[in-house]
DNA sequence: CAATAATTGTTATTCGACATAACAATTATC
DNA sequence: GATAATTGTTATGTCGAATAACAATTATTG
């Protein structure tokens, strides 16, 4: 059980593990270590498909909302539309979605996603549901609810800040 | 301050708001938002100190973890090794921590803060703290728990994915 | 209506986080 | 003692994110 320590404390230099017990009291840290996680996985998730998780996330987003603008989809990613375009460029080289004119506004593209790239998503969220359910199997049915609750909590209170 | 929104926000063009209705769905999307957030708000405390994120978090480890080396705080950090140099050279230069040889390994540095280094982290760990209630505080003692504890369960349950 | 301002998509550029490759000095291994 | 492995380091490339500038178009306003 308690494995007795060997000499001293100052193993650090060692080979000891490092302690992290004054982060994992930060609920910052956890999330960022917890979000790292699953952001490598949910990376493999996505790349048979072809998509990363910005594009799998854009690309949700024109289904969910067809003919929203370029600005409105940088606005609903948080992303900036200069680095929104790149993202747009690789959905439509890969025949996911097209950049239609508006037809109230010619500035604008409406975006659509196409019926290769409504299909290509379908099977996507169903990896992804896979990913998740596996991610989250260890908090059970409430717990998972619990969690997206929290997050969306602690986004939500925190907002104002900028 | 009844000033309308109508024209701060980004104009839902014909429709109204951008739907997150599928993604709101997903862990991995409500982390990334609130940890965004999260990040945002705690760079803005970390400033006044002149610490980022990861600087900070070095210096914590640091001081956890006296006298560990440069391979061993890029473990914990989860970062190479040759991304870390420039993490202890801005330590290092804020005279925060210092790069003693190792009596062991005449290779290895043996990392370890200075006095300034100490005061700066205790201030700077009142501020994180504060910034934390601030960030939690609307989920209760218990939810924040509650929140850490899960967050932990999905970082260690994901951890063999590679 | 005309002149000016604002918006949209876009390119170029920069910055920071992150990974790889190579290297000298040192240590470990055979 | 020759060879391999490790440590810190530099250089380089990728990727996400931010800013500035621009042409085309729309909105505002005098």
């Amino acid at each position: 059980m308690a494995k007795a320590i060997r000499k001293s404390l100052p193993e650090a230099g060692q080979g000891g593990p490092v302690s992290d017990r004054t982060l994992r009291g930060f609920a910052g840290y956890n999330m960022k270590r917890a979000f790292n996680a699953v952001q490598a996985d949910l990376a493999r998730t996505l790349e048979p498909f072809g998509l990363r998780m910005m594009t799998f996330t854009a690309l949700v987003l024109v289904i969910d909302n067809p003919d929203l603008s370029q600005t409105q989809l940088a606005g609903a990613l948080a992303v900036e539309r200069s680095n929104l375009v790149v993202i747009i460029d690789d959905l439509e080289q890969a025949g996911l979605i097209t950049r239609n004119p508006s037809p109230t506004d010619r500035r604008s593209h409406a975006l659509r996603a196409t019926l290769a790239g409504r299909r290509l998503c379908e099977r996507a969220l169903q990896a992804v549901r896979a990913h998740e359910e596996k991610l989250l199997g260890g908090l059970g049915e409430n717990g998972a609810a619990a969690l997206i609750a929290a997050l969306q909590t602690v986004e939500q209170g925190n907002r104002g800040g900028e």
